[in-house]
DNA sequence: ACCTGAACACCGTTCAAGT
DNA sequence: ACCTGAACACCGTTCAAGT
């Protein structure tokens, strides 16, 4: 059964989050860069210049559609396990955004430190932080290392997953010519899709670790992980 | 005195690299997104269409510049320091991009792995692992976790920069206030510009740490750094 | 081989107008 | 308050044509 025209205009009037909740769909369809504001209006059943009433431009959309990945990913900081453990599911939960919703992610990237929404993020976030012990300096470095990771490893997640656009065609075979390329063809068998799980889990492990044993050296005497002690 | 009109297309003809070079230095004045065929034909002197006669698309071109920043970071692998310092320098190397071309380093980000040039950095790079002792699967590892990090950061370190263009304007002040966001306000200020040497420089080398410490305990018996054993 | 110029099918956004 | 429609100033790219 076929189904019907306009059939968004029929439901309700629109509303931001319903127009937020459009655009992702779009998105993870076809790509952030294919994402206009008249396909989203026709996807709406209206015109591309009825969307203006609800957000001032383009860029407060894709606002909007960031905030819906980061209410996806923040449960994962809610919880009973210590603090550490949170933290854990909440950088994994960072990085199934990049698995779930591959062509979107960029926005995480691109696009932070925004709305209101993205500040109860970082709040919620950096309490956890602050729950697991850590004071503001050393909350910010390990912010910066594990949320660097997290953003840089899934944004190559997806160049592994080849969901680049515009990307010249280079298949992954390319990459496996010993001749030319022997340190590249050896590395990339264990950078294949079937091993980014992996991958990931070590990378973040040796950051909690560090974090793990700042915090225990902290405890048997405020020394930095690199044994200096610190003054001022 | 005053600039004649196309200076360029007095001096010769077209080359791929000199176009490139025009358009870093585009992007580096007004930004990636701002960067048209049209306009950076016009730098040069030429209509836009010329253009096509060196790349086939846009995309080849963008390809092309980040081939131009893989050439000022490559070097920092050379020289006679033990191959784990000059992969520090490396590290450091790519994440200097984000400081000379903020408006460029998104190439970096968003288009690995193309043009022979991207494969030669990474084949450098690999090598440069591999002398520091690492096995295959240890390369892709830390290869990962340190290529994650320094994009991340990198990347992150944009926005602190305040560089990306149609965000909404939030002003760092913002983020202080103490009353809704008491973490983020108390973590900011570790994360001003004055403080992202500092930042990048602790994660890095916890990065570094991990690796050394993996290269340790590997030749006192072929263990992780978990301490499990290896077996098939 | 290298470049031009018109054209096509798009963009985001402004603005005046409708209901 | 919410949406339309025409218009403006752009895009990347194709194509036939010039030299």
């Amino acid at each position: 059964m076929p189904v019907r025209r306009k059939p968004a205009a029929i439901t309700a009037p629109l509303n931001p989050r319903a127009i937020c909740a459009a655009a992702l769909k779009l998105i993870d369809a076809d790509g952030l860069e294919s994402l206009s504001m008249r396909k989203l209006g026709t996807t709406l059943g209206v015109e591309a210049m009825a969307l203006y009433h609800h957000f001032s431009n383009k860029g407060e959309l894709l606002d909007g559609v960031t905030d819906l990945l980061l209410d996806e990913a923040e449960p994962a900081l809610d919880g009973d396990a210590p603090p550490l453990e949170r933290l854990r599911r909440g950088f994994h939960a960072v990085r199934n955004i990049a698995i779930t919703h591959p062509r979107a992610f960029w926005l995480l990237a691109a696009r932070r430190f925004r709305t209101p929404r993205a500040l109860a993020f970082y709040e919620h976030l950096l309490q956890t932080f602050r729950d697991a012990g850590f004071d503001a300096h050393h909350s910010a470095r390990f912010f910066r290392l594990a949320g660097g990771f997290v953003i840089g490893a899934g944004v190559a997640e997806i160049g592994s997953r080849a969901l680049n656009p515009d990307a010249t065609p280079v298949v992954l075979e390319d990459f496996f010519d010993p001749e030319h390329y022997p340190r590249v063809s050896e590395v990339v068998p264990y950078l294949r899709i079937s091993q980014l799980d992996d991958i990931f889990e070590y990378g973040i492990e040796t950051i909690i670790q560090a974090m793990q044993r700042h915090l225990n050296s902290n405890r048997d005497g405020a020394r930095t992980p690199r044994g200096r002690r610190k003054r001022k």
